[in-house]
DNA sequence: AGTCTATTTAGAATAATTCTTATTCCCACT
DNA sequence: AGTGGGAATAAGAATTATTCTAAATAGACT
């Protein structure tokens, strides 16, 4: 028996199976762009990436599939403010640093101890089921846009 | 001098002179109805808060005046998924719990080394403006939905 | 009072997402 | 192999929070 690891996740199949639900092309096709590049689209650019594997696919099907994934949790959901949803193929514990200037979020694996210290500061009887951290920031070696050279 | 608490906030008047822009009635309004209820209303909420006061206000008038006094840092925009953004008057460093079953929030106070602890998983070269911790879960107290009572 | 600009108002526009309905697909069963 | 039934997809309409636009109003300053 192969062991399940936390990071190659588990037969996408296996997992609908277990909910009930069909391995659809729609679905398997979503599920690997999602994983090729391990970012976090939204479901438009997910929709651009599948077009030429699936021509005839549409957005909405595109939404379905990624909530069926979200349900199955092979993939989540990842909200910054009011900024179209993204998906995220990454399921260990992590927080998400979003770039304020460029956009782009960066993975930030969250050492269990302390996801426990911050879940600590509840107070009793609220139950986390997620604890979601974002960092609001800015990269201080990549310039959020083009500068003349400095002398 | 009165010395500035955090917990009081600066004079909005003052706060809005700061930024070169006008203390209007409108501001004034929407910025004691957060104050006066704690709470996380919507933009839909303030405008039902303030239009017994002020009959004539828009929706549109609502959304300006939050998103100034946002800007002018006097009142903190807050998110859930993509639910409508909400408006927040507490302006110390606290995380938000968010009850799934009844979309209540409770402000959590973040102890500065805590805050600290989270910040430095931060890699090098990434400054984080602002942390966003969001508990998603359940209170264990009070029922999601009435039920009948258990002889 | 008069001018200048910020602000407000009302309603149209936008954009992400969900909903609806018809069609297609997959699977189980004969 | 053919068929029936439920699940999934496709296409486009509908929804909803928010922003935009243009005209009217209100404050501040001479």
């Amino acid at each position: 028996m192969r062991p399940t690891t936390q990071d190659q996740p588990a037969n996408l199949a296996e997992r609908l199976a277990h909910s009930g639900l069909r391995n659809t092309t729609q679905r398997e096709v979503i599920y690997r762009a999602l994983h090729e590049r391990r970012d976090h689209p939204t479901a438009d650019e997910v929709y651009a990436r599948v077009r030429p594997d699936l021509p005839t696919i549409s957005l909405a099907t595109v939404y379905n599939c990624l909530e069926t994934l979200v349900q199955c949790d092979l993939v989540r959901q990842v909200n910054f403010e009011r900024e179209p949803t993204r998906y995220c193929p990454n399921l260990r514990p992590h927080a998400h640093f979003h770039d304020q200037a460029t956009g782009s979020t960066l993975d930030i694996d969250l050492p269990p101890e302390l996801l426990a210290q911050v879940k600590a500061i509840l107070p009793p009887n609220y139950q986390a089921d997620f604890v979601e951290i974002t960092f609001h920031g800015h990269s201080t070696t990549e310039p959020s846009f083009p500068t003349a050279p400095v002398a």
